[in-house]
DNA sequence: TCTGGGGTCCTAGGACCC
DNA sequence: TCTGGGGTCCTAGGACCC
């Protein structure tokens, strides 16, 4: 009974608006701020490996694009409508983010960066006289700073304010800017499907439907006991900042709690040899971002999966988790006890498509626990930064563990990659005066 | 031929303990 | 022949997000 309640959501305060700042399908914009006549043109982005269309320009989608399309299957469609595509670039995506982000944080300070294009802020209630005139501040100055363009909704909660952004996106009359605070939400809620609610996926919008709930508002109006048995304890509190009752908090950033370096290969790769070396890389990296966020690893994961769209060859998955005897940060252990999963789980004969290593238990660096019997770690530190350093300075393979590979055939090639313009001092790019200035 | 990658949180159920 | 019940911790898997 007690710890029931402790469950219930909880009410935060309704001291604050939050706004929700998104960049406009970011992708897109990113790779136009450096090729200005792609404006007005459709545009898609790809995913890592070419594979999917993650990111589609407004004239992209008005030719019926969906989100997620392989782009096998698009290509020819692609071609002969004139859309330009790119590999995904995001050397230049997150330093594009970085830019936006740091702009925001110059104008108020609580500030959640919650994914590469989209922040929360949270205003001190009625601080803000005209939010809109406010919003349409934001815009242009961040539009000014970045070239990038943001749509900004208002509400008195985090998913008020979500939805707030999606009028504001998808409908001209806002200017990229809505505001959900001081007015009535229900005639808006009515107006968004059950599905399009941040919260609601594809599983919980399917059984709603079939419950005849379409809209946020038919979904508002359910009692809590219903939902809480339907879509548990995250659900009501969905619900709850629909009516208006805030129950998530504006979350300053901190380390993560695992880190996963995983990609599919550039063809089916067969031989263990080339799994040990797509390992080796995938713990390199992963441990790379670990030092990165001074924490230690106390769990490693590793899996090996076949491609599951196969009509030729059984779908494999499997994976293997490995407890550490004590939390670590040093590549070559890690990459020691990748490979001892590895071979665990590698049965010979299939085709993969794809192996990925997973780091968690994540604790700080400077609360090392120590075994017993462990030897002295601080050579181990200093080669670690050693290697950081000059792989930050000279790129990130420079120096590496042999059983990484050295050509890595299996890599994905990126073949409609943009230049890393922001990143990369090779790659700035030229401006010429045309003289009729 | 070709279908992404990196995260978080919640729950059910098993293991274990008394 | 009889074979409990309740609490806690951990983990795998699901759902969701971008």
């Amino acid at each position: 009974m007690g710890s029931s309640n402790l469950r219930h959501p909880q009410p935060v305060n309704n001291k604050y608006i939050f706004a929700l700042v998104d960049c406009n399908n970011f992708y897109v914009s990113c790779e136009r701020v450096f090729a200005p006549k792609l404006q007005g043109r459709p545009v898609v982005v790809l995913s890592n490996n070419d594979g999917c269309i993650i990111a589609r320009s407004n004239e992209a989608k008005a030719l019926g694009i969906a989100m997620g399309t392989p782009f096998f299957k698009a290509a020819r469609f692609l071609s002969r409508h004139g859309v330009t595509v790119f590999s995904s670039n995001y050397p230049l995506y997150g330093d594009m983010s970085w830019r936006v982000m740091t702009t925001i944080k110059k104008l108020e300070p609580d500030v959640e960066v919650y994914s590469i294009d989209e922040a929360f802020i949270r205003l001190p209630h009625s601080a803000i006289l005209d939010l809109p005139e406010y919003g349409r501040r934001i815009r242009n100055i961040v539009r000014q700073h970045t070239g990038i363009p943001v749509s900004i909704g208002f509400g008195p909660t985090k998913t008020l304010a979500k939805i707030a952004n999606r009028f504001a996106k998808k409908e001209d009359k806002y200017q990229g800017v809505c505001d959900l605070s001081s007015t009535s939400a229900q005639p808006f809620l009515g107006r968004c499907p059950v599905g399009d609610v941040w919260g609601i996926g594809r599983q919980s919008s399917d059984k709603l439907q079939k419950q005849g709930i379409t809209s946020a508002l038919d979904l508002l109006k359910r009692d809590d006991g219903w939902i809480r048995r339907r879509l548990t304890v995250r659900g009501l509190r969905t619900v709850m900042e629909l009516r208006g009752i805030s129950c998530i908090e504006l979350e300053k950033a901190g380390p993560s709690k695992s880190i996963a370096s995983s990609k599919s290969f550039g063809y089916q790769v067969k031989s263990l040899n080339e799994l040990r070396e797509a390992t080796a890389t995938y713990v390199t990296q992963a441990a790379v971002k670990l030092r990165l966020q001074r924490s230690l690893a106390g769990c490693l994961q590793i899996y090996l999966r076949t491609n599951r769209f196969s009509r030729t060859q059984p779908y494999y998955a499997a994976g293997e988790t490995i407890k550490l005897p004590e939390a670590t940060a040093d590549t070559a252990l890690l990459i020691k006890l990748a490979l001892q999963g590895l071979e665990k789980i590698y049965r010979p004969g299939l085709r993969y498509q794809k192996t990925g290593v997973v780091l968690s238990r994540l604790s700080p660096a400077q609360r090392r626990q120590l075994s017993l019997f462990a030897d002295p770690q601080k050579n181990r530190d200093k080669l670690m930064s050693a290697l950081d350093l000059i792989n930050a300075r000279w790129g990130r393979f420079t120096i590496q563990h042999g059983v990484a590979g050295f050509a890595k055939p299996w890599q994905h090639r990126q073949d409609r990659k943009s230049p890393a313009y922001t990143t990369q001092w090779a790659d700035l790019p030229i401006v010429r005066a045309s003289g009729q200035l």
